[in-house]
DNA sequence: TTGATTTATTGGAACGTTCCATTTATAGGC
DNA sequence: GCCTATAAATGGAACGTTCCAATAAATCAA
């Protein structure tokens, strides 16, 4: 049963008494060979367990159908769904996407780009690692295979970007914790090395300076983009002696991280310290309390990134616009009703 | 800047002044060439942006380095973590796996494990999507390509599965449960199709059988292994005439959908009805309450799954041996105090 | 010096496809 | 019947690597 050599279109063409030629016009789906040869051809095919050799037909081809995935947390369901997002399009136009992790590690994210480069893909959607020198692409770029990054992007370069408007985001975040009457703000969770973070920093500081926060009743902690950084950034906080009294987190695992330190401290989110979060995993909804947050849209902004990855490769061009994701502020019960007007209810919309 | 062709090694070759065979040596580290030489060889390499080509080595080298991972949910950070598992060990041996998912589709399975089987992997490790017919791996066991099945497996095969010890995980919930002084026990979610599940359903009515728990005293609701189906369950059980007091959720997803129902019917989970979840997901522990499950270990039998992968490469066998591994119980609040003697506290260890 | 031995390097065939240029078979027009 | 047009099938040269056998150069023993 198990086969020795591995059978190639010689011993199909051996086997259905045709030449190679014959039958690699029908594994082609050539309209050249008449319908009974074809037949004879695909039953030989199957007799001989043949697997079709895509390298080797990438020799000749120059162009193969696959694209890589290069994500740098697959364990965040914020990523996952961005992946999921992709699939969906490159199904459509029937390529596999080969999805490759980089846990974070820009090493690891070396390592990945070059064996995924080896395999010939036809294109990278990245996701870059923190960490990720400018340099990290030049290479890939120099061959000229088609990348875009998603969801993040690198300080300056010329790779088209496709992510959610994160500056706008955050603005909206800010100026929901303000119109419930917050005077002293933070910021927590992320660190400098990431573009997202001063884009998301930036549209908070904004928010700010528009409404009159003044500097001084303004908390920035940095920190981990974990749970755990979470709970550290609040701790450090609140131990300020004119502490905030919401924060907008950097992302939504910092947003749980901070509620677990509220009820671990016998406070409440919503009623005794507001939390907004950033990129509304499915989570956020049944969390309890229900977390506010910043709704990215994430499949969509893969389906996104696919099809601009598709044009490229169509087009044979390196080039593209970035795109920037539409955002909306999903409400929820982590910020408590107004601050001002008791039994305010339903507050702004998104 | 952007390179015409594609440089290969025979550009290589004429940019060092050396034969092709010698960039060859170079390129797989041989020690048979003068250091001087591959110093040059080397150079010439980031001279002219080459990019090694491996569908063209493997057509000589017959195996590949290349491992492919099918998942059947990404979303679910349980299946993420089994991937991330299996990374830790390939990336040590020097192997990038190659993920992709199918979205719990068995045509869309076919399809990725075709396109896998072209790319001319070294190996497969396949969590099988619901619904795989038992002659989706025929052909790629005829070929002689080892796989490895992780955390599910079909119904009749020869093929080695790397899963959880379900019955015994099921067990030892059930009995938590009717430690606890339950006596009308439900088991929420999961559906036949699944071997999965009649592990772990078997398991809960061993318990029962063994701990005298009679049959009409046990309510067994199918459905979807989401949120969504967990809510659907508890709908379902409590509108029964006599309706349990405890539920053993097929995994921790629909036992978040159950606790979801109880707080809208005003219930509480724990103190009014309890619940146990499978898997023991990152979530389980932070929420609210804290959900006791049934910890699987995901990681770690993807480490594991991953050894016997090399393993049997490396020994260029298709066959392998089980392997079960150990699940305990994290007990948290859930499940509520006991219920016969009030203030009892600390429960069963795991 | 000569031959034997070791060390570096090299040409060429093979791997499994595709695709172009041909060849062979079939049909049509007169 | 012959010539031309169309349809179907084919041989051979590529594609970029590896690896074997062979060569060339350097070292050593006598």
């Amino acid at each position: 049963m198990a086969s020795r050599a591995k059978a190639t279109i010689l011993d199909i063409a051996r086997e259905a008494g045709v030449s190679k030629s014959t039958v690699s016009l029908v594994l082609q789906g050539s309209g050249l060979i008449r319908p009974e040869t074809a037949v004879k051809v695909r039953k030989a095919i199957e007799d001989v367990g043949y697997v079709y050799n895509r390298g080797a037909a990438n020799l000749r081809k120059a162009h193969s159908n696959v694209i890589g995935m290069v994500i740098n947390d697959l364990t965040n369901p914020f990523f996952a769904e961005l992946a999921v997002g992709m699939e969906r399009v490159f199904q459509a136009a029937g390529i596999v996407p080969f999805i490759a992790n980089t846990a974070e590690n820009p090493v690891r994210q070396e390592e990945v780009l070059k064996s995924l480069m080896e395999q010939g893909v036809a294109g990278l959607i990245v996701s870059p690692a923190r960490g990720t020198t400018p340099g990290a692409f030049r290479r890939i770029e120099a061959a000229g295979v088609p990348v875009v990054f998603a969801m993040r992007r690198l300080p300056e370069s010329r790779i088209p970007a496709i992510a959610p408007d994160n500056h706008r985001g955050a603005y909206l975040a800010t100026q929901h914790l303000i119109g419930k009457g917050h005077r002293r703000l933070a910021f927590f969770g992320g660190s400098s090395d990431l573009v997202v973070y001063h884009d998301r920093l930036g549209g908070f500081l904004e928010a700010c300076e528009a409404l009159g926060i003044s500097a001084a009743d303004r908390t920035i902690v940095e920190g981990e983009t974990s749970r755990r950084g979470g709970m550290a950034c609040l701790e450090t906080a609140l131990a300020a002696p004119e502490p905030p009294t919401a924060a907008l987190c950097f992302n939504d695992a910092v947003a749980f991280g901070a509620m677990l330190a509220l009820r671990k401290r016998g406070l409440e989110a919503g009623a005794d310290f507001a939390v907004v979060g950033f990129d509304d995993v499915a989570e956020a909804e049944h969390y309890m309390p229900a977390l506010t947050s910043v709704a990215v849209d994430s499949a969509g902004l893969g389906e996104r990134a696919a099809h601009v990855m598709l044009k490229m490769i169509q087009s044979r061009t390196t080039r593209a616009e970035d795109h920037i994701g539409a955002v909306s502020l999903a409400v929820r019960e982590s910020c408590g009703p107004d601050r001002n007007a008791r039994g305010a209810g339903m507050g702004d919309a998104a």
